[in-house]
DNA sequence: GATTGAATAAAACGTTTGTTTGAACTACGC
DNA sequence: GCGTAGTTCAAACAAACGTTTTATTCAATC
């Protein structure tokens, strides 16, 4: 059977909104790509907007039940015990990069990443309510596995994962500069994804703000302030 | 004296850029905002593009001359030996942060860090070709400091470094939600600051793929491969 | 085979966009 | 006081936008 016209076009505005930005791409570039009528955006999704969010329906609840279900089963196999960090961070961070391995579901993936920087508030908090419950029960399991951090700095630091996540989701340049052959090289993408749940489950498990808590570096703490030899 | 028409054009398209995005901002809000003549700003700039170019082109050498300032006195105090990590990383992310705390620079900050995740790589490229020069002296600092990196490694952590700075500049929430008292207190924005440092240097630290080389942390290494018990 | 409802098509709608035009104004050297 | 270069102004431009309208096609139902 042939695909339905809804899917034609979704997937068309996919990519363009992904490469040129949503106010950037026009219905006439989407329906021309799509090979359909100019008119049929407004009919099956009643407008522009209409379409983005029928875009972004499609794609995050998945995303949402598969971290869920990686952290569910984390959850079950640690029992009352911390879950390690490590484990916690691949959850959260693998399901979005497998995503953006799926040809089909590339383009989204660049288009969410940049959509965490929308400049109006309005916007940024509806992208972000798609994700509130999966975030609270991410926050709760990793109070648990970093106990020294205050609430304040968790939640610092949780968005402080988001944004070097949705820096490699937009796609930029990681992807293709290094994990470059082509599209993507499953070797030296999964060393890239190494290297990114490396360098977030480090951060996250820098010492607090609660001294004495937790000796992970050679190096000073981040909570002298100031620099320790200029000037 | 008044300020000068040219000025006063760029500080209201720099706001309305950062607000609402390029695309989205017309002239003639611009103009509006500005209070002056619509076709002052084909008569000046020569046309939108030139504007955003010259809006850039203010700030992005300051800031880069701020960054190399910083770099140099820390690379003469220090000599020949490797200048401390912190040090490096608070060079860097300093002048942004404190650009984005004066109400002359913070909307370009933001502006900045959305920049960070243009869709268009021509853009991207141009937006990275001002900075071409400052990533170069910190990145081979960076490999003085971190020798057991490899140049792709130390490339991907540069890159995951920005990203979470862009992010934070890009201002979305971090900025508001937590040193949220107005715009700026002071003393909850330090702790911002010092959360963000340390989260960059713990993940800038990580170990490498050279294995048996810096012991940093109490979690496993990031390179074994899948999670440690699941299925 | 006529009827109905959903889907597609072509054309036009009223706005808004970035840019251009040509006249008016301003300040300064002579 | 005149001329001139630099600047501002109101008005208009063509192009592109999202959306609406009206007509047509198509397949299934009775």
């Amino acid at each position: 059977m042939p695909a339905e016209t809804k899917t034609i076009i979704m997937n068309a505005a996919e990519k363009l909104f992904a490469e040129e930005g949503y106010n950037a791409t026009s219905l006439r570039a989407i329906t021309a790509a799509a090979q359909v009528n100019l008119a049929a955006v407004n009919y099956h999704f009643g407008g522009k907007q209409g379409l983005l969010e029928a875009i972004y329906n499609r794609r995050i609840e998945p995303m949402n039940e598969s971290r869920i279900k990686l952290l569910d089963t984390l959850e079950i196999t640690w029992q009352s015990n911390p879950v390690p960090l490590e484990d916690l961070v691949r959850s959260f961070v693998q399901p979005a990069l497998i995503m953006s391995r799926d040809p089909s579901g590339q383009y989204f993936v660049a288009l969410l990443g940049r959509s965490y920087m929308e400049p109006k508030p309005i916007l940024q908090e509806q992208v972000r309510g798609m994700f509130n419950d999966v975030s609270k029960r991410f926050a709760t399991s990793f109070a648990r596995t970093l106990p020294y951090l205050s609430k304040e700095e968790l939640y610092c630091r949780m968005h402080f994962m988001i944004g070097v996540l949705a820096y490699c989701m937009s796609g930029a340049d990681l992807m293709r500069m290094i994990a470059s052959s082509q599209f993507f090289d499953n070797a030296s993408s999964e060393t890239l994804i190494n290297n990114l749940v490396g360098f977030i489950c480090n951060g996250m498990a820098a010492a607090g703000s609660n001294l004495e808590t937790f000796e992970s570096t050679g190096f000073a703490s981040a909570n002298e302030n100031g620099f320790s030899k200029t000037t």
